[in-house]
RNA sequence: GGGAGCUUAGCUCAGCUGGUUCAGAGCACCUGCCUUACAAGCAGGGGGUCACAGGUUCGAACCCUGUAGCUCCCACCA
C-alpha cells in the first residue's frame, strides 16, 4: 500500500460521512440503553453557516460522538427555525428585487412566495453541517413551522390562554418601523451614540414668559400633551395651574408636577408625549393626559401630527428644527451621549409605540425555571451565568408574543363584528364559543381571525418537547409518545449566551409547564467567535471566514480542532486561522505515525526485545493516566482541555517517545523487522488512541481505524467502545522518568557541545543499576553506541546522577560550567529542603494538617536530603 | 445608574482545599538539524514583580480591603 507523505482529508470526509449515513450509525430509536439526547439550537432556516454555528455544532458533535462510544443511545435532533422576522424581511427584500411590493399581495400569496423560498434555500445550512461531520439523526429533522409543530404552538397558546397566562393588552411596545411589527425587549439592542439635545421654549399661556424644555426627539413635540417639572423645583413653583402652548401646533397643554423629572437634566422641564415614550406613557396614565399618536406605523408623520404629514420621522426632525428656529423657539442645541434602541432584525431605530398586543404573564409560570437553575437541577456551564439568569428571572416582565407579520403561526383568536373575541383552534370551534357566550347564531363570515402571528420564540421554546411529540401539548404529558418518554429530558444543550433569556430560560419554563420536568440537564454556553482584533465576527464587518472555505483548506478535522483548541466554555473565542493550521498539522502527524506503523515488516520468529516490552508497558500506563484526565475533563465540559490532553498524549507520548523507542533500526539501508508482539501491541495502542481522538477528529480516525484492520460494516470507530482504564502498574511511569531524564541530559550535552545526533556516544554507568532495564531505550533515544558498566568513572567523562543511579557519558564538558549548574541545583534543593523542614517544624502546621499531608512532606524531606547528598558527591568528583 | 466577572509569558488561557509536583500549557519566538514516518517535521532554548497598594497567615497567584484598567448583563435622564 502506497501512502502519501501528507494526509488528504477530502476523500475520507466524502467517503465516511456517506458510509455512516448508509449504515444508520446516526439513527436512534428508543431501546434499553441509557439515552443521551441533544437537540440542536435550530439555525435560521434561511441562514448560511457561520463561525458561531461551526463552534456550536462542533461542540455538540464531540459530546454526541463520545456518548455514542460510551454505549449510550445517542440522539442528536437537527432542524431549523422559521425565524419569522428575519425570514419575512428576507422574502420582502427578495420580492422587492423582483419588483413586487409586499403590500400588493394577499397573505396567502405572500406565504406562497415565502414557502417557495424556504423550500429552495431552507436546507442549505443543514447540508453545510454535514460537511463538518455533524452526526445528527437526519431522519428526525424538524422545522418549527411544519404542520405538527405549528399545531403544537396553537395548542399551547390556547392552553395558556385558558390558564389565564395569556392576555391581550394595550401597552407601549418596541415598534420596528421597517418590519412594521412589535418586537420584544430582547430583540432591541441599545447603541450608544452622540445625539443632539434641542432646547425649545414653550410660551406660558397668558404671559410673555417662556418655559424651556430639552428633547432629543423634537418631532414628537407635535404630540405633546403636557410639560412636566419637579414639584420641588423652585424655578418652576410659580407655574402651578398654568398651561403652556406647544409650538407650531399651538396646542394648549397643562404644566404638571411629578417627582419622576430629574431636576439636573437639561432645564429640569420635560415635555410629555404619552404616545411615544415609555415613561411619558406612564406619566400620561398617572395624570390622565390625552395621548396623540403623531407617527404612522412605518415611521412617517401621521395625520394627528397636523404638520409634516407623510414625512419620515428623521426628515421631520431636521425640518422641525429649522422651523422652530425660524419661529424663535429654538434656544440652543447641545451634543449629548445617549443610548438609542435599534431593532436586532432590521437595524432601524425602534419607536416606542402604543398598541394592542398579546402577552404572556411571566411571573407565575417562570417560577420553577428560576428555582431549578438556582438549585442546580439545570446546570449552566460555566456557572457564572447563574447570577445573570437569576437577576433576569426575578425581574422578568411579561412577554409580548404577537408580531405583525405573516410568516409564522397565526394567533388563534377570532373576532366578531363587535370586536368581541374568543380563542379557539378552528373557526368552527370559535363559532361554538361565541354562540355559548352571546347566545346567538354565527356563521364563519361573521368572524375574522387575528391577523398577527406569534413570536418565533413562542414556537422554539417548545423545541425539546415538540421535536419528539408535538401532540403532547394537546394530549397531556401522561399520553406522551414513546420517543418523548424515552428521550426527555434531554441531556445537554449547547448554545450562545446571547439567547439565554430569549430561548434557554423559556424552554425551561415550557419544560416545567408541560412536562413537569427540566428540558435538559446541562446548558453549555459557548463564547462569541471573535477575530484577531477581538471584534465580533459579523457579515457586515466582513471579518468572518467562510467555514466551508476553511474546511476546504484544512479539512473538517483540522477546523474542528482549530475551533476547540481555544474555547473553554463561556469564553470568547479569538479565532485565528493558524489554529486550523495546527489542527491540520496534527492530522498529518497522525497520518505519518500510521505510515510508520504500516511500513513495519514483522518477523514472527523474533523475540520481543526488553526495551520494547518496557516501552509498551510504559505507554499503557501513560495512556491510563491520560485517559483518566481526559474523562475528567469531559465530565466537567472542559473540552479544550480534553482535546489538549489527547493531543499531547498522541503527539508527545506516543509519537515522540513511544514510537521512537520501538522503531526498528536501519541496517544497510534496510529497516530491521519488528517482532510480532511489539507490532500487535502498537497496533492496539494506535487503535485506542484513534478511539479517544474520534470525537474531535471523526474522519481521520475512522479512516485509519479501517486501515489498521479488515473490519465488518458493523465495526466502525463511530460506535466502537470508548477505551476503559485498565488496572496497570503505574510505578513504571515514575521509574521511566529517570530514563527520560538521562536521555534529555545526553541530548543536552550534545546540543551544548555541538555533537551531531548521528555521532554515536558511549555511556558508562557506574553503579549496579536497578533500572538497567531502561538501557536499551536510553541507547536508542540518545543515540548511544553502547552502554557499559564500570565501578570507576572514566577520566574523560562528566557525569550526572539521577536518583540512585549514576550515568556517565564520556564527553568533555567544561567542568566549570558543570560546577555552576550543579551548584544551582544544589541551592535549589537546599532551599526546598529548608522550606519542607520549616513546615514540619511549624507546630501549627503539624497540629492542623492531615496525617497524609505530613507523610508526604516527610517523604519530600527524605528525597531532598538524598538528592543533596548525591549532588554534593558529584561536585566533589569534579 | 445597578449588578456580575476579569487582570498570570509576546498571544490565548490553565492553575482544585492557601504549602517547592506552583509559577504551567499550547501557539508565537530564538538556535541547530532536509536524520530512512512526518520541514505540516525533529532536537534544544529564552521568556512572567501572577494589574497595583495594603492586610490576614508560620506561609498568598489563591483569602480580606482599597485603587486602576477591561469585559459582559440589566435599566434607559428626556
Amino acid at each position: 500500500m502506497e501512502l502519501n507523505k501528507t494526509y488528504d482529508p477530502k476523500a475520507a470526509e466524502n467517503h465516511w460521512y456517506k458510509w455512516w449515513m448508509e449504515n444508520g450509525f446516526f439513527r436512534s430509536v428508543p431501546d434499553g440503553r441509557e439515552p443521551y439526547t441533544v437537540v440542536i439550537p435550530p439555525p435560521n432556516v434561511t441562514g448560511v453557516l457561520h463561525m458561531g454555528h461551526m463552534l456550536n455544532n462542533t461542540i455538540q458533535d464531540v459530546l454526541v460522538r463520545r456518548a455514542r462510544m460510551l454505549g449510550k443511545n445517542a440522539c442528536w435532533v437537527p432542524g431549523t427555525d422559521h425565524a419569522s422576522i428575519a425570514t419575512e424581511a428576507k422574502v420582502v427584500a427578495l420580492l422587492r428585487e423582483k419588483g413586487i411590493d409586499k403590500r400588493s399581495l394577499s397573505r396567502e400569496e405572500f406565504l406562497k412566495y415565502a414557502w417557495e423560498w424556504k423550500e429552495k434555500y431552507g436546507g442549505i445550512i443543514l447540508e453545510q453541517l454535514k460537511k463538518l461531520g455533524a452526526s445528527c439523526d437526519w431522519d428526525r429533522t424538524r422545522f418549527t413551522m411544519e404542520e405538527e409543530l405549528s399545531e403544537s404552538v396553537v395548542d399551547v397558546f390556547i392552553d395558556l390562554y385558558k390558564k389565564g397566562y395569556i392576555y391581550r393588552g394595550t401597552r407601549m411596545v418596541n415598534w420596528d418601523v421597517a418590519a412594521l411589527t412589535a418586537v420584544s425587549d430582547e430583540e432591541v439592542f441599545m447603541k450608544e451614540g452622540m445625539s443632539k439635545l434641542f432646547y425649545v421654549k414653550y410660551q406660558i399661556e397668558g404671559s410673555n414668559e417662556f418655559l424651556t424644555i430639552a428633547t432629543t426627539r423634537p418631532e414628537t413635540i407635535l404630540g405633546d400633551t403636557a410639560v412636566c417639572v419637579h414639584p420641588e423645583d423652585p424655578r418652576y413653583a410659580h407655574l402651578k395651574g398654568k398651561r403652556v402652548v406647544v409650538p407650531l401646533v399651538n396646542r394648549s397643554v397643562p404644566v404638571i408636577f411629578d417627582e419622576y423629572v430629574d431636576k439636573e437634566f437639561g432645564t429640569g422641564a420635560l415635555k410629555v408625549t404619552p404616545a411615544h415614550d415609555k415613561n411619558d406613557y406612564e406619566l400620561g396614565k398617572k395624570h390622565k393626559l390625552e395621548s396623540i399618536d403623531v407617527l404612522n406605523p412605518n415611521g412617517t408623520m401621521s395625520n394627528a401630527a397636523q404638520l409634516y404629514i407623510g414625512l419620515d420621522r428623521f426628515a421631520c426632525r431636521k425640518q422641525i428644527v429649522i422651523d422652530l428656529e425660524a419661529k424663535g423657539h429654538l434656544v440652543k442645541v447641545e451634543e449629548i451621549k445617549n443610548n438609542v434602541g435599534y431593532s436586532e432584525r432590521t437595524n432601524v431605530v425602534i419607536e416606542p409605540r402604543l398598541s394592542m398586543q398579546w402577552y404572556v404573564a411571566m411571573k407565575e409560570i417562570s417560577k420553577p425555571a428560576l428555582e431549578n437553575v438556582v438549585n442546580g437541577k439545570v446546570q449552566l456551564i460555566p456557572d457564572k451565568f447563574i447570577n445573570t439568569y437569576k437577576y433576569w428571572m426575578e425581574g422578568v416582565h411579561d412577554w409580548c408574543i404577537s408580531r405583525q407579520l405573516w410568516w409564522g403561526q397565526r394567533i388563534p383568536a377570532w373576532y366578531d363584528k363587535d370586536g368581541n373575541f374568543v380563542v379557539a383552534k378552528t373557526a368552527e370551534e370559535a363559532i361554538k364559543q361565541f354562540q355559548t357566550v352571546h347566545r346567538k347564531s354565527y356563521i364563519v363570515n361573521d368572524l375574522k381571525q387575528d391577523e398577527d402571528v406569534v413570536d418565533t420564540w413562542f414556537s422554539s421554546w417548545l423545541w425539546p418537547i415538540s421535536v419528539f411529540d408535538p401532540k403532547v401539548f394537546a394530549n397531556g404529558k401522561e399520553k406522551a409518545n414513546a420517543d418523548l418518554k424515552y428521550y426527555y429530558p434531554t441531556n445537554d444543550l449547547v448554545t450562545a449566551p446571547e439567547i439565554l433569556f430569549f430561548w434557554v430560560a423559556r424552554m425551561i419554563i415550557a419544560g416545567y409547564e408541560y412536562m413537569g420536568d427540566k428540558p435538559f440537564s446541562n446548558v453549555y454556553l459557548t463564547g462569541i467567535v471573535r477575530d484577531k482584533q477581538g471584534r465580533k465576527m459579523s457579515k457586515s464587518l466582513g471579518n468572518s471566514p467562510d467555514p466551508l472555505d476553511l474546511i476546504e483548506k484544512y479539512g473538517a478535522d483540522g477546523v474542528r480542532v482549530g475551533m476547540l483548541l481555544c474555547s473553554p466554555a463561556g469564553n470568547d473565542l479569538p479565532f485565528d486561522e493558524s489554529l486550523c493550521e495546527q489542527g491540520r498539522n496534527f492530522s498529518n502527524k497522525i497520518w505519518n505515525a500510521f505510515r510508520l506503523l504500516s511500513g513495519f515488516t514483522v518477523d514472527k520468529n523474533l523475540a520481543q526485545p526488553d526495551s520494547a516490552k518496557i516501552a509498551v508497558e510504559w505507554f499503557n500506563a501513560k495512556f491510563n493516566s491520560a485517559l483518566a484526565e481526559i474523562n475528567d475533563h469531559y465530565t466537567k465540559f472542559r473540552l479544550s482541555d480534553a482535546l489538549m490532553a489527547t493531543y499531547k498524549l498522541i503527539w508527545d507520548d506516543f509519537c515522540s517517545w513511544y514510537l521512537e523507542m520501538i522503531k526498528p533500526d536501519f541496517v544497510d539501508g534496510k529497516a530491521n523487522p519488528v517482532d510480532q508482539k511489539t507490532f500487535d501491541a502498537t497496533t492496539l495502542i494506535f487503535e485506542k488512541l484513534m478511539k479517544v481522538l474520534h470525537p474531535f477528529m471523526p474522519f481521520i480516525t475512522e479512516e485509519l481505524y479501517h486501515h489498521l484492520a479488515e473490519r465488518k460494516t458493523t465495526d466502525a470507530i463511530i460506535v466502537a467502545p470508548w477505551p476503559e482504564i485498565s488496572k496497570a502498574d503505574n510505578s513504571i511511569v515514575e521509574k521511566f522518568n529517570i530514563a527520560i531524564e538521562v536521555v534529555m541530559n545526553i541530548r543536552n550535552i550534545r546540543n551544548q557541545r555541538n555533537i551531531s545526533p548521528k555521532e554515536k556516544l558511549e555511556l558508562v554507568v557506574t553503579s549496579a543499576a536497578s533500572e538497567k532495564m531502561f538501557d536499551g531505550i536510553i541507547q536508542k533515544l540518545a543515540g548511544l553506541s553502547s552502554v557499559a558498566y564500570s565501578k570507576e568513572k572514566p577520566e574523560s567523562a562528566i557525569g550526572f546522577i539521577i536518583k540512585s543511579n549514576e550515568y556517565f557519558v564520556p564527553i568533555h564538558v567544561d567542568p566549570e560550567e558543570e560546577k555552576k549548574r550543579l551548584a544551582k541545583e544544589l541551592e535549589y534543593n537546599k532551599g526546598f529542603l529548608a522550606s519542607v523542614q520549616k513546615k514540619l517544624a511549624n507546630e501549627k502546621f503539624v497540629a492542623n494538617a492531615k496525617p497524609e499531608l505530613i507523610e508526604m512532606e516527610k517523604k519530600k524531606q527524605a528525597d531532598a536530603e538524598s538528592k543533596i547528598k548525591a549532588i554534593e558527591a558529584q561536585l566533589s568528583n569534579l
